[in-house]
DNA sequence: ACCTGAACACCGTTCAAGT
DNA sequence: ACCTGAACACCGTTCAAGT
């Protein structure tokens, strides 16, 4: 049966995690899918658009995922933390959110929720839409940073404590008075 | 005269200036000092230990930066900005700050400059390790995303609002009470 | 429509040998 | 001590030609 787009994002994404971004190769991908490079270049026009289906693959569970029947920041808290796990799930997860040259369907609509939640404690769309700015710039800032530099030296339960602590502050600073 | 691990940074830095991260590759940059590939490794042991050094000297210049006589929340927005500043003077300097693997001295006195600030406002040393991780990370989420995909697609003067507005957030959680 | 074959123009890194 | 020459083992991308 021939390639699909889907097809080669899921080979990419197992690629991934079994070798890193650093050796994610359009050879290798092409070699695990029984194929020459040049087929790849069929279904993607780049390997940056490969990358960027693959950042949105990536997101798309704590885009879908169900939100609590909660407080408004518990429901940031579950948000801000299933876009954390969910970058935390793949090796270079993160990077490869950070370094995507456009937000595809799923990181809009997780961003749209977040702001849905924020609108829901009385702000403003433009007061919601900063507010959804500063959250997902500290979870992205802080995965990265963690991603890149903490993993296996600093143990996960630490490392959720002090997203967790951080994260507080930014919902505090976000608390309707 | 012989080259020096300064000489060759110097001119990373050029480079990066010229061409962005993308098209910086060792033999580019041995071609503008004149010299073959090979020469550079005797400088630095990898590309990645020169893009740690490109990182360091990023951020020397907030590293440095003379602060405000002013309140805490002041002086807080003066080393966020100069953070921001500092990732913006160079193409892909957030990512390259985001992709380093170790942070230099310059990074961790910038930290400590944080910290510094927080602990003057009462915070604990635990608590102020805590609002500089949540600083920084807001600071590096909002450039990379910014210079990754809003750079001359959004005006300048309204990227430093919504980089002020997220802010104002972030120091509101973390006002003394 | 989908893929191969083969090329183009590159990479980062190593290391014996030169000076 | 510092660099060259030359190689090794790769890259991403393109595109005529095949099926």
């Amino acid at each position: 049966m021939p390639l699909t787009q889907a097809v080669v994002l899921d080979a990419a994404l197992t690629l991934l995690d079994e070798v890193g971004l650093d050796e994610l190769s359009t050879r290798r991908l092409a070699t695990s899918l029984g194929v020459r490079v040049g087929a790849l270049y069929w279904h993607y026009p780049s390997k940056q658009a490969l990358l960027d289906a693959m950042a949105d693959r990536i997101i798309a569970e704590a885009a879908t995922m169900p939100l609590p029947d909660a407080d408004w920041d518990d429901k940031l808290r579950a948000l801000a933390g299933a876009h954390r796990d969910a970058m935390l799930a793949h090796p270079d997860g993160a990077r490869i959110i950070a370094t995507m040259s456009t937000p595809g369907p799923n990181g809009r609509s997780f961003f749209e929720r977040t702001v849905a939640v924020l609108r829901e404690t009385g702000l403003s769309t433009d007061e919601a839409n900063v507010g959804a700015d500063a959250i997902t710039s500290y979870v992205n800032g802080f995965t990265i940073e963690e991603q890149a530099r903490k993993i296996d030296r600093i143990a996960r339960s630490d490392r959720d404590h002090a997203f967790a602590a951080g994260l507080a502050i930014v919902l505090n600073g976000l608390r309707p008075r």
